[in-house]
DNA sequence: ATTGACTCTCTCGCCGGGGGAGGGTGCACA
DNA sequence: TGTGCACCCTCCCCCGGCGAGAGAGTCAAT
């Protein structure tokens, strides 16, 4: 009979573009049902026309074409659904990142109130049970959850808040080493975490006031302040959860003290 | 004295990447302070750092650089905030199509249930007062708020519900011819509004239930019927509001009437 | 047989980033 | 005064997902 729908016909009942669907047939998303082995026409069915929306919708929600492969290809439809409710999830991730940006905008663009109260000090060396490792910046979040649980979990008699150091080529490559510590008496060796002296250093220290959308700004201005004093950045930015997600269930009466090593510039 | 911060510096307190930096540079975002003549190095002052973090935070909210571009450049803050507020709405939007997006997948990952009722009838010539224009897909909508408020303003005695005719290439190059029309026994002449006789032609009709968020699966399906049934669709969809937002606020409890034009396949 | 609408493949551009090559610069330390 | 090394420069290519267009082939009605 008739070979089916041309590929113009085919978009015109799904409302993709031609030029889609030559895409997706190309990245094997929808493969038309015959191809003339002669002309090359593709000719697609009726029946890939509920197929062509889904991959549609897929693409709405901003799903990687690579990802719309996957959960084709996938049978089970609770593997499905499972790697679409992934993609949700990141949906509402990056929708509350949209969100604290927009705060964050808000509070950017009135004029920046009074002057930053920095302590420039002499951080002693001291022992702290520690976890270690080199992370991607997307990972830095589950990773340091992570990490902090199983720190809790292993050290008992804790000295004072928790604190991470981050590498900084983690912001300016996407990657880089971190390390978040609690300060014990005696710090164990267990799992992932182990004993580590953090070397004494010079620090410019200032405290970030809510939750950490903004804490970058809060970096902004330490940054201005050493450079301002003739000072230079050296090493790790240090945080200090003085007030934290374990302290307090509201990010707003979070206290975050951030501090980098710096070095009096001789000239 | 010294010059300023190094570009590298200047990433490492404000969170951005050297590239990122220089392709502000280069599209005229954040121009550094100095730049040196013969090295060609640029060169930052602390002064720049809230600059680049609103570039940041605009960038978050996926403003095009051109906006963000636009956006510095306003001097004046209440222009400025409109500008933003602007980008905010359509962020807004976008994440209503989301929303949409996100319940019809849902939709479609469930065994479609029953078969489309669709009505095969030859639609009789009729004179009604239209709005005819040249639109782009993404301001479809706007556009038929507009022209059926003028529409239903210029017009009286209304002997239906209101229609639109959305031709084929709206969907397939994201442009094309509209008309939307109110069927009534003596159409005026005013405004945009003109006097328009719709052809006879052979319709293949079906309703829609709901929001029009899932309105393209009925496409699909109806296209699928029109195709199995040995027709081929000939002209612009025609879609008729038989309940639509003027009737009941619900969208759920909408009907619209969706129809191709057809002609029978000599085959 | 012609015509015109359709289709094919191929290449290029867009955006906002990243990666890397190849070469120049700034500065501390020997 | 070199020498080493981290930093900086420009330039080009790559990515994903789409659009635009060229140039050639195909289908079907007249």
């Amino acid at each position: 009979m008739h070979p089916g729908l041309t590929i113009g016909e085919f978009a015109q009942v799904t409302h993709l573009s031609v030029r889609t669907l030559r895409r997706y047939h190309e990245s094997g998303l929808l493969e038309p049902a015959s191809i003339d082995a002669s002309s090359g026409y593709r000719y697609y069915t009726t029946e890939q026309i509920p197929s062509a929306q889904v991959i549609h919708r897929l693409r709405e929600l901003d799903v990687p074409l690579a990802e719309v492969g996957k959960i084709l290809a996938t049978d089970d439809p609770h593997a499905r659904a499972e790697l679409i409710a992934a993609h949700l999830d990141r949906l509402r991730t990056s929708l509350d990142r949209t969100r604290a940006a927009v705060t964050s905008l808000q509070r950017l663009l009135r004029p920046e109130s009074g002057d930053l109260e920095v302590e420039l000090r002499t951080q002693p060396a001291r022992m702290v049970a520690a976890i270690t490792d080199v992370v991607d910046l997307d990972d830095v979040l589950p990773w340091y959850d992570g990490a902090m649980a199983e720190l809790t979990a292993a050290v008992r008699g804790q000295l004072g808040p928790p604190g991470g150091h981050y590498a900084n080529e983690l912001f300016s490559a996407g990657r880089g080493a971190v390390l978040v510590y609690v300060p014990v008496a005696d710090p164990p060796s267990y799992g992932r975490v182990r004993s580590v002296e953090l070397p004494a250093v010079e620090l410019a220290a200032t405290v970030h006031h809510g939750p950490h959308d903004d804490i970058d700004v809060t970096y902004g201005r330490l940054g201005a302040w050493v450079v301002d004093h003739t000072l230079a950045v050296d090493g790790p930015v240090q945080e200090t959860y003085v007030v934290g997600p374990r302290d307090d269930p509201d990010p707003a009466s979070w206290r975050t003290e951030i501090a980098w090593p710096v070095f009096r510039l001789t000239g």
